[in-house]
DNA sequence: ATATTTGTCCTAATGTTATTAGGAAAAATA
DNA sequence: TATTTTTCCTAATAACATTAGGACAAATAT
C-alpha cells in the first residue's frame, strides 16, 4: 500500500520537467503558438504521455501560475512580519513584489499576459490567491488610518486599486519590453508619490511609533 | 475607372458586418474559443469568403481595436480643447476615457484582455496609438508644473504611469466582472487621491488662472 | 448587345494541432 | 512467479484555420 519513494519522486520530477518546459515555451512564444508537441519534446516525452500528468493544454497553463502565486502568498506573511507602520509595510510590499517578479519573470509573464484572457480565470485558484495577495493592502491601509499615518477619510479599497494598478502597470510594461531594464528604476519616486496620495495631511510622522 | 458607389458600399458593409460579428463573438467567448466558422456564420458568409476581407483570424483581431483606438485619439483633441488648467484637463481625461470604454465595452474588452497576449502587439498601429493617447498625459503634467499646479519635482512619466495604471486597473476589473456595476462609482474619490499625489504642496490654487 | 474582366462567393480540399484509443514494457505488489 | 499498476508509446480521431479552384454575377470594354 505504501508507495515507493523513488517512483513518487520520478513522477513528481517528470511533472516538474513538463511544467518548466511549458513555462519556458509559453513565455517565449506565447500560449497559442506553443504546441503540445513542442512542450512534450522539450520535456523528453511523447504528447500522449503528457496527458497522464495534465488534463490538457489549458490545465497546464493554469497550473503554472497556481504554484507561483500560492508560494507568493505564503511568503508574504513572513516578509511583512515585524515591520512597523503602514508606510513601511507598503514599501516592503512593493519592493518585495517586484523582486519576486524579477526572480520569476516567466511565471509573471504567464500571469500578466496569458491568464486574464482565459475564460476560466475568474474561477481559478490563482485568481482567489491573487485577490488574497491584494487584500493584504487593505489591511495595511486600515492600519494606517488607525494610527494616523493615512488620511482618515481614505477608502482602503480605492487606495488598494491605485497601488495595485500602478504596480501592475509597472510590471506589465516591463514584461512587454522584454525585461530590458530594471524594475527598480525610479521606484522611490513612484513610491513617494503614492504615499503622498494616501498620507494624512498634517501627519505628525512619529505618532504611530508611540 | 470610377467605382460604382453601391458596390463599394456593399463591400464596405460586408466588412463591417464581419467586424461586428467578430467583435461580439470574441468578447463573448474569447479569442481562442471563437472559430472562423462562428464568425462567418454570424456574418452570413462562408468561411472562405471571409478571407477575401481579412488575412486571417489574427488580422481580424488586430483590426477591431485599431479602428476604435484611432477614433479615440482623434476625439481626445476635441475633448480637451478649451479646458483650462492641468487638474481640470486630467479630470476630463479620466471621465472621458471611462465614458468611451462604457460606450464601447466590446472594443475595450478586446484591447484589454486579448491584445496584450498577441506576440505582434508591440508592432501594431494600435500600440502606437495607445502610446499617443497616454502621451497626452505627460503634456498635461508638464503644463501643471509650469503653472504651479503640480509638484515642481514631479516626474511626468511616473505621474503618467500612476494615472494610467489606476485607470487601466479600474477598466480591467470592470471588464472581468462583466460590467456589472458603474465605472463611475467612487471615481471622484479616486481622482482626488491621484491629484493629491501630484499636486504642489502649498498650491495657491488660483495662481494658474492669472 | 456581346465579350471580357473583375469582384464576390461557394464547396471541397489540405495541413496543423489538441486529444484519445489501445496496447507494450517496466515497475510494484501479491 | 503471477498480477496489477504505472508510465510511456504509436497511431488514430476530430476540430479548426487556411487554401484551391471554380461558379456566378456585376461592371467594363469593344
Amino acid at each position: 500500500m505504501a508507495k515507493n519513494n523513488s517512483k513518487n519522486n520520478s513522477k513528481e520530477h517528470t511533472r516538474i520537467r513538463i511544467i518548466n518546459s511549458a513555462k519556458k515555451l509559453f513565455s517565449e512564444q506565447g500560449y497559442q503558438k506553443t504546441t503540445i508537441v513542442d512542450i512534450s519534446k522539450q520535456a523528453g516525452l511523447s504528447e500522449a504521455a503528457l496527458y497522464e500528468y495534465f488534463q490538457g493544454k489549458e490545465d497546464l497553463l493554469l497550473t503554472i501560475p497556481d504554484l507561483w502565486v500560492s508560494e507568493l502568498l505564503h511568503d508574504l506573511d513572513e516578509q511583512l512580519f515585524g515591520i512597523q507602520g503602514a508606510v513601511n509595510k507598503l514599501r516592503k510590499y512593493l519592493w518585495w513584489y517586484l523582486r519576486r517578479v524579477e526572480q520569476a519573470p516567466l511565471d509573471a509573464k504567464i500571469v500578466y499576459l496569458f491568464l486574464k484572457t482565459n475564460a476560466n480565470f475568474l474561477n481559478t485558484e490563482v485568481y482567489a490567491n491573487v485577490k488574497r495577495l491584494y487584500a493584504y493592502l487593505i489591511d495595511i491601509f486600515e492600519e494606517g488610518q488607525k494610527n494616523g499615518e493615512m488620511k482618515p477619510d481614505l477608502n482602503p479599497r480605492i487606495a488598494r486599486d491605485i497601488f495595485v494598478g500602478t504596480m501592475d502597470h509597472i510590471v506589465t510594461r516591463w514584461l512587454l519590453k522584454d525585461m530590458s531594464y530594471s524594475l527598480f528604476d525610479n521606484l522611490d519616486h513612484t513610491f513617494n508619490l503614492l504615499v503622498a496620495a494616501f498620507k494624512a495631511e498634517q501627519s505628525n510622522s512619529a505618532d504611530y511609533l508611540n
